[in-house]
DNA sequence: CATCTCCATACAGATTTCTGTATGAGCGAA
DNA sequence: TTCGCTCATACAGAAATCTGTATGGAGATG
């Protein structure tokens, strides 16, 4: 089993549940905590430089802001500077989100070894995860494999991503035509820019812009 | 200090992290945990029946649906229903709400306790307000007092909840008249509405509807 | 090559949004 | 009582949204 963990979450509380359930149930012996993620990676530049590595990191995505000032704000930049150094060690990720779409990709660009929802099972799921990225699994969360949800299924690409995003910061379609043009992005026709948003209308059973956003909202793809 | 505390909170994690803190930090002897509302209750009750009552109440306030029906869903309906038992009961919510009206509701209507965040300080701000409670403090969380917050001075009426909820919900302005007259809700004329909506946009500094929309659905207050 | 389909755009019209002005009702203060 | 204020409504016009149709090009298929 692992014998050095480094835990990054900024959420006290359960920073100190997860630290009770790697020492209590799984048994690890060497386990660092990290509420920060520029701290975090010290810890680790530092472990890596005394040849003294840690073999798992487990951290949560979002870090709140406070007043000590941050290079890295997020899990996921964290993940990357951590891999850039010791490209091999295993990552865990821990964390409220449980879009699909949003968790796959961590697989996928950031190549994670597992993914722990925070829930009502997360002793559980985070001892099965542990133990399976241990064997040299790669550990999708239960919630996930069980749920092939129909709100999967809807891609977006970069240009629905963008619409979505000028039209909930209030952009109107001939604004977003010109922020299009600028941004030299290919289907720029303002009648085309109807169409698609028209699509997402369809996509997402919304009746009108403001209904479009407040469904995305709530899907948290924005 | 407390010796009977009951701690509702579904995030298995979470519910670890606060009995360590209430044992080891607080000296907390007879720490019971429950991960959903009704088994709560039931707890809570059986301790009142056999004249061993808890003298404090723990619990978040959103509670994630699972298999398992319940018929108490959130922590508010909890509150409640445990004050209706035992009216002198000490209450700490402890939550990732961090809108201060929506918190001074919480002081306000169900004349809770102590209120603390999920967060960076979690631990120290549980310590004090657990010990703050016990002397007969009501303990507001200091994220709160030392924030007198911009967005703390919108006041939202019935209306303006009524107006926000509907277009998200892609109502026209018409079709709001049309339900605010069904629902005999008395200024309905639609270009009241229309003043009303502008005068959101104004306290949100929004630039049209699906703007203002997703500052609500930001600011968390749909 | 002819055809079919999809992509990107243009145009047009009906509807809706947004903004401004006007009007009266109710209410407190001078 | 009369002034000033806010609330509630009506109306009106410019701008934007939403929807449908039309056109041309690119690529696939037979």
């Amino acid at each position: 089993m692992f014998t050095k963990v480094l835990v990054a979450e900024d959420y006290e509380i359960a920073n100190q549940g997860i630290i009770k359930v790697l020492n209590e149930h799984i048994g690890i012996p060497c386990i660092e905590e990290s509420k920060y993620c520029d701290d975090a990676y010290l810890k680790f530049r530092k472990a890596f430089n005394d040849q003294n590595t840690f073999q798992l990191l487990i951290t949560d995505l979002s870090f709140r802001e406070d007043h000590n000032i941050q290079t890295i704000t997020s899990g996921e930049a964290l993940i990357k500077n951590v891999r850039s150094i010791q490209t091999d060690i295993k990552v865990i990720v821990y964390s409220q989100e449980d879009r699909p779409d949003k968790i796959n990709m961590l697989f996928e660009k950031l190549n994670i070894n597992g993914y722990v929802c925070k829930g009502q099972h997360a002793i559980r799921e985070l001892i099965e995860c542990v133990q399976g990225v241990y064997e040299g699994k790669t550990v999708h969360p239960p919630e996930l494999t069980n749920n092939p949800e129909a709100s999967m299924m809807i891609q977006l690409d970069e240009l629905d991503m963008i619409l979505l995003e000028e039209l909930s910061q209030g952009a109107t379609k001939k604004e977003i035509r010109v922020k299009l043009k600028d941004l030299q992005i290919s289907p720029n026709g303002e009648s085309y820019i109807d169409k698609r948003v028209s699509k997402l209308f369809d996509d997402f059973k919304a009746r009108n812009t403001p209904h479009l956003i407040a469904i995305v909202k709530d899907l948290g793809l924005l």
